[in-house]
DNA sequence: TAAAAATACTCCATAGGTATTTTAT
DNA sequence: ATAAAATACCTATGGAGTATTTTTA
């Protein structure tokens, strides 16, 4: 489980097409299909049932989505956090 | 930032060693020092000083901590729920 | 039949390893 | 002198792309 499959899969949630989710996140159609896959054989379970056009989120995928989530706000938060702490905390030579 | 990164941060933290972090992991010493580039390279700012053969966090390694803590035990919940949930619901072939 | 996902393939970046060098105690 | 991190180098995996095929609504 690795955070860019995370987000792939949350925006594939959001848009509930690999297609769509691909172009938002500036991927290829199939880059997002095997980030899906690799995150599905991680995890051991589908998280999508796939219909050819039409994609349904499993009880898995469901279940997964709320901690997906919930990581990938903590990441974003973390950035602003350690970028904050950098600004009031800028590189020196020796000591203060 | 992918989960990988910080696992290896935390386990850096808990040893206060690249060597013993890459022991207990598994990893190569070598591993850990690049996982923990690519870490400072994607934040942008170091989050260990070295001193060769003593490393001390800086500030902005410990602002990142706890959520890096956080994360890696959200991914661990995720896995757990997905699997119970997969195992409420066995795959099957058409309906239930 | 057409829109969307899967697949086949290619390429390159990088994750990880081994061996060695540098560094600071 | 030595333990630990950095570095140099190599390999293999896999992440990302293009093009095509398959699927089903």
């Amino acid at each position: 489980m690795q955070l860019r499959e995370l987000r792939a899969f949350c925006e594939v949630v959001a848009e509930m097409s690999f297609t769509r989710a691909a172009r938002n996140l500036h991927y290829a159609q199939s880059s997002v299909t095997a980030q899906i896959r690799s995150l599905e054989d991680d995890l051991g379970v589908p998280l999508f049932d796939r219909g050819g056009r039409r994609i349904v989120l499993t009880k898995a995928g469901l279940s997964l989505l709320p901690y997906a989530e919930q990581m990938l706000r903590i990441a974003d938060a973390a950035y602003a956090e350690v970028a904050a702490t950098a600004a009031r905390q800028p590189a020196r030579r020796s000591a203060a």
